[in-house]
DNA sequence: ACGGGTGTTTGATCTTGGTCAAGTTGCCGG
DNA sequence: CCGGCAACTTGACCAAGATCAAACACCCGT
């Protein structure tokens, strides 16, 4: 591979939050092994039952984490997009892989070999911390997911859902407009509901004014009405 | 601290997943730092909002992990038992505890503090792997309940639980009794399932013959059996 | 503009599991 | 041996959300 291309490989990969201001040394050391992966709209990228085989983070285009039953059913877990990465957990054990991942629209990743990864790991102390930080991160993230299974309302799922789309630093009672990353369907699904359920809610949500619809854009009429809707 | 403390403190901590078989020295190190502490059954161990101030790993006892909704509801998101630790996530990142901890029965914990555990952390690349795989396996259990709530229905949870129950290596159709580790109430919260609906999914699988419930202790009839039954 | 596929909405109905209330059981201290 | 309290069970009813079916909207390629 080209000192360029190598090049590259390393801007795209300190573009993520893992390893962002990480020693350039390490960096360069991991993106001599970096591979460049597309997939088109569809395609699945790993599957459930596999063995981990590297690092996978999102430059371009949307990932969907599925959790699937016995039965078929499949349900939408986490949704990827450029910045993230997904299928850590699987590196650090010598556990398969728990989820499928696809692409939704077509997307590109980058993929760190397990190997290469794990010999810079305990060469790097500072990028261990940095994966400490990511995977603590993670069960946060998971954590949270759990609780508004367990003890929130679809409604206050939706509600919260949308003001974490909400882009920072927009306070008061300000009208703000978010637009959806995805489509419905897949967002009823990592809420954990049907896509009926969660129209419905949209339109519960529009009758009472908190909202107005229009296609994938959703308008928040009265960012802190909702927030006070979410508790109730 | 004398010599002697440090050293039941010390083998205390390797008999953890955590910390077995690492480098005395550091071991060492962590154990002159760490504390013994002591809770009576019910009393609040940490609480959702408060910063984490060190590693908790339960040597005696019970602990539960809850999580709170603005109502007053709440769940029981984990049950921990000797060996294990938890909190850790608040550790690693800068944010605060998501779950209270409450004692079952009356416990015993060691207390590594944040900062120790941090340092030896930077210094034993071999405790940065172990706290890393550590970390990755609460992944995998998170994500295992969050399939659990997303895509298996009471009964199959219940009978899943009791599944993990089973001291290992039972194989066949052998007859195998399992001891409930706490009160039903708890592990029905547990399960995200109110008591009467454990109770009664109990009793479904009694009339089935797959199981037969005595108090605290239910008699698994047929194991392969019960196996196939979660699959349904 | 037209046709078809995908995504979304709407309505009717059903199921799972929650809630409330009233027993039971069982254990522990006097 | 007997309260008394906590855990558990049972039953009747209710509600959130799922399912099934059908219509509707939108986008895109020809």
């Amino acid at each position: 591979m080209c000192a360029a291309a190598v090049q590259v490989l390393q801007a795209a990969l300190s573009a993520s939050s893992l390893f962002a201001g990480l020693d350039p040394a390490a960096l360069g050391r991991l993106a001599g092994s970096t591979e460049l992966r597309d997939f088109s709209g569809g395609a699945v990228i790993c599957r459930e039952g596999q063995p981990g085989t590297g690092l996978h983070l999102v430059t371009r285009g949307q990932v969907k984490l599925l959790l699937q039953a016995g039965n078929g059913h499949e349900k939408v877990f986490d949704l990827i997009g450029p910045g993230a990465c997904f299928g850590e957990p699987s590196l650090y054990t010598d556990q398969p892989h728990q989820i499928t991942a696809a692409a939704i629209v077509d997307t590109q990743l980058l993929h760190v070999p397990r190997a290469d990864l794990l010999s810079t790991l305990q060469e790097t102390p500072e990028l261990a911390l940095r994966v400490i930080k990511g995977l603590a991160s993670r069960i946060y993230r998971r954590t949270h997911d759990l609780k508004s299974y367990m003890l929130m309302s679809g409604t206050q799922r939706v509600i919260c859902y949308l003001l974490h789309e909400v882009p920072l630093q927009q306070e008061g009672p300000a009208e703000v407009a978010v637009t959806l990353p995805v489509r419905k369907g897949l967002i009823a699904s990592r809420l954990n509901l049907t896509q009926e359920h969660f129209s419905r809610i949209l339109h519960e949500l529009a009758a009472t004014a908190l909202i107005k619809v229009e296609g994938q854009r959703v308008h928040i009429r009265d960012l802190s009405r909702l927030r006070a809707a979410a508790m109730s």
